[in-house]
DNA sequence: CGCATTTGACCTGCGC
DNA sequence: GCGCAGGTCAAATGCG
């Protein structure tokens, strides 16, 4: 159960579906519940190519059952289809906005949290005010204290009760609210996002750093169009953070030729 | 009939 | 060592 796994992505968004579509085509091969949660937890295999070894898992939130978190775990083997490329290329815009906020606050349980809502708030007073920044920010977080990094994309509004009040009330569209802020930086180079020194892994550094600002414009339109965008876009990051990395390990052979190892011990 | 989903069993790691 | 919980397998089932 522990192998060592890659980066693993999850998205936090408001869905009544059971599964938010992001491009790729998936197979569920077992469900079950988890503690502390009445919602059971369904797991998702990626199909789009044999032996792709990219899952997912799918879960209501126990407090609030209209949000649907799904976390991606693994890099696709494959080309990802035409629907997810788009979004494959600004999905890196999404990473390095989350990590290369200058709002980041430290959480001693899930390292460490960008609050776009600050993020909104600087943008504001800068130069460069992109045409969507009235929508509603969101919430993104990054984890380094799992045994792989973790980014957390919060797409819901936090307007309800049970979590931190928001100061943006949007019923409807939990959208976030990701900017292009490398060039409005003056410690950035332009067109160049680069991570904050706080991120010591260097698969996220690559990937964020080799996305251009045009990139992030294009991310920021689609994030705040579509919601299920970000299920996509989830989806791309961890292919990229993988494929910054798997040159020298190649974990997807790793993933499968355990499975078969543990197999052949049973049989 | 072929394929995806369901679901209970099984495996493995971890904490006590 | 044992029990628990998370994750996966695979036979059964359902559906187009």
């Amino acid at each position: 159960m522990a192998m060592i796994r890659k980066a693993r992505v999850s998205v936090r968004a408001r869905s009544e579906a059971t599964m938010i579509s992001d491009g790729c085509q998936w197979r569920k091969y077992g469900q079950k519940m988890a503690k502390g949660n009445p919602c059971p937890r369904a797991y998702y295999r990626c199909t789009m190519a044999s032996g792709c070894p990219v899952r997912k898992q799918v879960q209501r939130c126990a407090q609030d059952r209209t949000i649907l978190m799904t976390t991606y775990e693994g890099n696709h083997n494959h080309p990802l289809p035409a629907a997810a490329v788009g979004m494959a290329s600004s999905t890196s815009a999404a990473a390095s906005m989350l990590l290369s906020g200058s709002l980041v606050s430290t959480d001693h349980q899930h390292g460490l949290i960008i609050n776009s809502n600050d993020f909104h708030h600087d943008l504001a007073k800068s130069t460069h005010h992109h045409p969507l920044s009235n929508f509603s920010p969101s919430l993104a977080s990054l984890s380094a204290s799992a045994p792989f990094p973790t980014v957390t994309l919060d797409l819901t509004t936090h307007n309800n009760h049970n979590h931190r009040p928001n100061q943006f009330h949007h019923q409807q569209m939990p959208l976030s609210q990701f900017h292009l802020a490398s060039s409005n930086s003056p410690t950035l180079p332009s067109n160049i996002l680069t991570l904050p020194h706080l991120f010591s892994n260097h698969q996220t550094q690559a990937a964020a750093a080799s996305v251009s600002s045009e990139t992030i414009s294009a991310a920021t339109a689609a994030i705040t169009t579509d919601p299920s965008f970000a299920a996509a876009l989830v989806a791309a990051i961890t292919n990229i953070m993988g494929n910054t990395h798997h040159q020298s390990h190649n974990n997807n052979n790793n993933n499968s030729t355990t499975r078969n190892s543990s197999d052949n011990k049973n049989s």
